[in-house]
DNA sequence: TATATTTGCGTGTTCGCACACGAAAATAAA
DNA sequence: TTTATTTTCGTGTGCGAACACGCAAATATA
């Protein structure tokens, strides 16, 4: 591998000198420049990123903020884990990273931890635009404060955000469509929704919109009814206003979810045997009803590469002035009983621990 | 981040002392050891992977033998692309990569580009064992040489290799015999083998047996005929044979390709849409099927992913130790119409190299 | 022409760790 | 007790790049 020592001697000029021009730090005559930079490319240098590393004293702070999660909700658990993988790797590259959490429903929570955040004035911000207007507020400050941020998981359009990792959920939606019509024997089927996150969220009611499009850009016959319960958490309820459409309806063979919560219902069914279900995410208890076949499809995000993602991004847009993609949409994954197991590639690809 | 310096003051003990420690290298009295070892311990100190690998002397060469590829048969290009950005990464670090290539139809070619590759004397060797008795030449020589190996994409038993990276191919089978049975109208179905590789190449002999698992598993009449044709490349020869199986038996609605080149069976078909068209990979001309809609499904085996894993995971072996699962299984994508286009991550996150 | 200022560039130190060399201390052999 | 040997450990150098310091040459000002 050339170096800058290399360079240098074929230039007749000093390390220093090479660096300069390397850096654009000036103060170095045109003449030198132009013969520098032709050694440069002609012997095809590229900076060693480790030596690089070791030596800079750019300092980077990369503050993240997202939901917490728990183990009935467990969503947030998989980029949170993609997340600190990342940051592992970067870390001896100078670049540290502070994980602020907030609570999912409460708005308030999400304000407050950005106040939190905001203080330790970070270079850049990676955050889940959970509410609309909140989230605005949360974007002025940054762009007063010049602070390059980006949106993790939730896309939020008419903002400078310098990316958007996660889904594209119009087309994921589409797919739900497809699956259902493919799998479902009528063609009426019931969406439900939460009362909760059916104003902010937008993804939820892109993958609705999707959804629906499949049917009609297909010209396909369906129906729908849709269902808004007061949460996903109270079982009794849940099961109550479940099963009463699902009588009076009773020609419904298919069942949306179109959040990360469709084994709430697969859990409370009647006779979920009569039923497709379609819902999204691989958390644990959605990945159970898989394999109990209570669910016929999961569609998936890859919320841990969305969390690892994102956090590499940043960091090669700090470190090495890459400036990605304004979209970077994952893969829509289809999940089955079958290669459920396949798909999860957080866990470690090493034995435990062993040293040889 | 605690440093090796700070581990040595607080032991009161030489730095050398503890870099001693930390690779076992010896020469250090039981009591300072255990010593150091607690402080290591209690201040939870790791190895700055940056400052260890510029310093380092070890250099390691890690061989790859995979076949070439061509435009009709592009299949091995993503996984070369995954060993490339691999490389890329973890050049820096004193590990360098150098590709074999061999034409996966020729068992001569294997062994004459394996032995090229053994001259070089690697320190490891990461390789697509195509052929059977070939390899077990490629194996006998790598294991009396003690040089450790890793298989890749195709899994062969019995041997003492380090990993296996790829697709579980049984189970992938079985996905495309569920996905034909929701799909197809009959239970009638064609298979559609290459003589050429159908003999070594146990990938396929897996898949066609995991898709007639599917229907013996869960109690599902089928029929399938399978028809031997004399390669993909011929195609007159290939529409004739196919085409005339397909008018003899005419209540076969679905065509299963355990191969990656589904497309050429697709672009020879005589009434393409009467059929449910399953194959593998997702080669450029493959996706081109499934988005004009002649192809219904592909499954596909993280091609790219493949490569950049089995890189990734020799260079944690050989330069951390770390020792890697025998079985590395990546996902099984199901990929349609919809989702293909989300599908690689091959494609840079970022802009053209812009420098901002 | 003499002095001040700017431009262009070389030198030296530092980052955290790996590893070679050799000295002091401990132990064994004489 | 003296000398030889082994054990234990400290010191110093280098990896490649970043960056501060400051000297010399070139140019500007008096």
């Amino acid at each position: 591998m050339v170096r800058i020592k290399d360079i240098a001697r074929e230039a007749n000029v000093s390390e220093g000198t090479v660096d300069r021009v390397l850096h654009n730090r000036g103060g170095v005559s045109k003449h030198t420049e132009q013969k520098i930079r032709k050694i440069l490319e002609r012997r095809n240098y590229s900076i060693n990123p480790v030596a690089s590393a070791l030596a800079s004293k750019n300092k980077y702070e990369i503050a993240v903020l997202i939901p917490n999660y728990n183990d009935t909700d467990a969503f947030w658990k998989a980029p949170y884990l993609g997340i600190l993988k990342a940051a592992e790797e970067i870390k001896s590259f100078g670049i540290n990273l502070a994980i602020y959490n907030f609570n999912q429903f409460d708005p308030k929570s999400y304000l407050k931890a950005f106040q939190k955040l905001i203080k330790t004035q970070p270079s850049s911000v990676v955050f889940v635009p959970m509410f609309l207007s909140e989230t605005s507020q949360i974007v002025s400050q940054l762009e007063t404060q010049n602070i390059p941020y980006q949106f993790l998981n939730i896309d939020v359009e008419n903002h400078n955000n310098l990316t958007y990792v996660g889904q594209d959920s119009l087309m994921a939606g589409t797919i739900a469509g497809k699956l259902m019509h493919l799998s479902a024997t009528t063609n009426k089927y019931l969406i439900i929704l939460s009362r909760e996150n059916r104003t902010d969220n937008n993804a939820i009611s892109k993958r609705v919109k999707g959804f629906q499009d499949y049917f009609f850009k297909n010209k396909i016959e369906h129906a729908t009814h849709t269902l808004k319960v007061d949460g996903f958490n109270n079982p009794l309820n849940l099961t109550q206003s479940v099963n009463d459409v699902l009588k009076e309806h009773n020609d419904i063979s298919g069942i949306f979810v179109p959040s990360s919560r469709i084994s709430a219902v697969a859990n409370n069914l009647n006779n979920s045997a009569k039923f497709t279900l379609i819902g999204f995410d691989n958390t644990p208890q959605n990945v159970a009803c898989l394999q109990r076949e209570t669910v016929s499809f999961l569609i998936s995000q890859k919320p841990f590469e969305q969390g690892y993602e994102s956090i590499k991004i940043i960091s090669d847009y700090l470190s090495k002035s890459k400036k990605p993609k304004q979209k970077i949409y994952l893969p829509i994954d289809i999940l089955i009983k079958e290669n459920v197991n396949y798909n999860d590639m957080s866990q470690n690809l090493f034995e435990e621990d062993v040293t040889i």
